[in-house]
DNA sequence: CCTGTTTAAATGTCAAACAATTAATTGTCA
DNA sequence: TGACAATTAATTGTTTGACATTTAAACAGG
């Protein structure tokens, strides 16, 4: 673990956090590896006490680390396992899109995207156990007295067992991102019994694709259902535009 | 901001970080809002000033706030900006394929997924900026006297131009977690002269398909630069085995 | 009107405690 | 000896109080 510069401008605990991060990365400390006590880091680095426990909160955000009290307790490297990378990517991407106004269409095709980028895999691949999930979640959707936030939950546990289909982890965790993120967004949208059969249509489509592992029909239904989300996105944006120039937040022309 | 809740096992600075998460994502804390001061924060939620300190570097490392100092500083809450949000997937990344010993296969497998997701977006959209970035890159690859990490650099530049000609922030921002967290494993490759000249073909072909707005030659090169890059990375691993085999850490049948 | 100085508010840092937790050690009793 | 309870030492969690440093605003002087 590299002593710290003199000339660094950031605080100390950024570059105690940085200096441990590093250790991590470069293998120099393995997973499970017990740092050293805050009292070793603090003689080590030169600094306070209360200092190094800033750094190793920092990492510990980062789930870098995990701490433990007492006795032969201290700070150890986590194993960074995908459920907490998937955790980190969806708090991360969540507020990426709601603080940076990525609108609707643009976040929807690059959902879409990814998706059609795991069909063929998914099509070749996918269990049994994904089918039945896939399956059960269709027959969820089609309960008229689901409320619109269920309806997508359901389509979003839908997605993940077709993308968890394709058996390749890092891709899932990759997707669970940029699906999970949209969720906020989907909320918006009012699901009319048309729409929720159309959905649902479209879904079994898929679901049939897979079944025959056949990678074409799965692209294509999974392209219709793209189309006809952003139809309904932009259906919804229109609605809410024609409320707020009714509202007088526009002022009409004289 | 909600109190914190007594029944709670984790220390209190990890309760005070998401009681003010929380308030940032549901909006409540609206961006370049200032956070009350740490004296403030410390009467509130009732602990002392180090406990918030604690807190907010958490926060700090998500890159949720920054701090400034002097008067009328404070904490702030941070837009979070896609390159922030790319910087945090890297690491995640790196992190998660290392620690996990993903193997070749599979992340080079969900790369190229990915990209072929992006690929008919870029071919449809990519700029003359796109192309003469590839182009230059396609050029370094070339240079004989580049080393394996310097081409490999130049291999994650050109592709990071061929996914950001999708015109899509989100893809984007996606893929460069994707793309970058790899280098390191593509980095344990050595590049032969025989095949930086086949890779520097397969580019060319990407970049000719994106030339001239062809999608299907677009996806049949990254389709064959992934077969050949999954061949290349099987036989560094085949070489491996060999030399470990050879080192007597296998026993060598009597 | 401009310029330099003062000032107050905030974060950054340190020092020295005490509290709480936990595993190993030691002691006690059957 | 074996099981169980008490002790102990190491370590993180938390508090208090102080001082250092930075910065923008207010102020004073030319």
């Amino acid at each position: 673990m590299e002593k710290i510069d003199p000339k660094d401008q950031r605080d100390l605990s950024a570059q105690i956090a940085t200096s441990i991060r590093d250790a991590i990365v470069t293998g120099d400390l393995i997973f499970d590896a017990r740092l050293p006590s805050e009292a070793e880091l603090s003689d080590h680095f030169g600094v306070s006490r209360p200092t190094v426990r800033e750094a190793l909160k920092r990492l510990a955000a980062q789930n870098l680390i995990r701490t433990q009290r007492g006795a032969f307790g201290g700070a150890f490297v986590n194993r960074m396992r995908f459920e907490d990378a998937y955790a980190q990517q969806i708090t991360t991407s969540t507020l990426l899109l709601s603080m940076n106004a990525v609108d609707f269409d643009t976040a929807c095709e690059a959902r879409y995207a990814l998706e059609r980028a795991c069909a063929p895999l998914s099509a070749q691949r996918r269990t049994p156990q994904h089918l039945a999930t896939m399956r059960a979640e269709i027959a969820r959707q089609q309960q008229a007295d689901l409320s619109d936030e269920a309806f997508c939950a359901s389509d979003v546990a839908f997605h993940r067992a077709l993308v968890d289909g394709a058996g390749n982890p890092v891709l899932s965790y990759q997707l669970a991102g940029a699906v999970e993120a949209m969720q906020p967004l989907m909320n918006m949208i009012t699901f009319s019994a048309r729409s929720r059969s159309r959905i649902v249509g479209l879904h079994t489509r898929i679901l049939e694709a897979l079944e025959t592992s056949n990678a074409g029909k799965a692209d294509s239904a999974l392209s219709d259902l793209a189309d006809y989300t952003v139809e309904l996105g932009s259906s919804v944006l229109a609605a809410r535009i024609r409320r707020s120039a009714g509202d007088g937040t526009a002022s009409p022309p004289a």
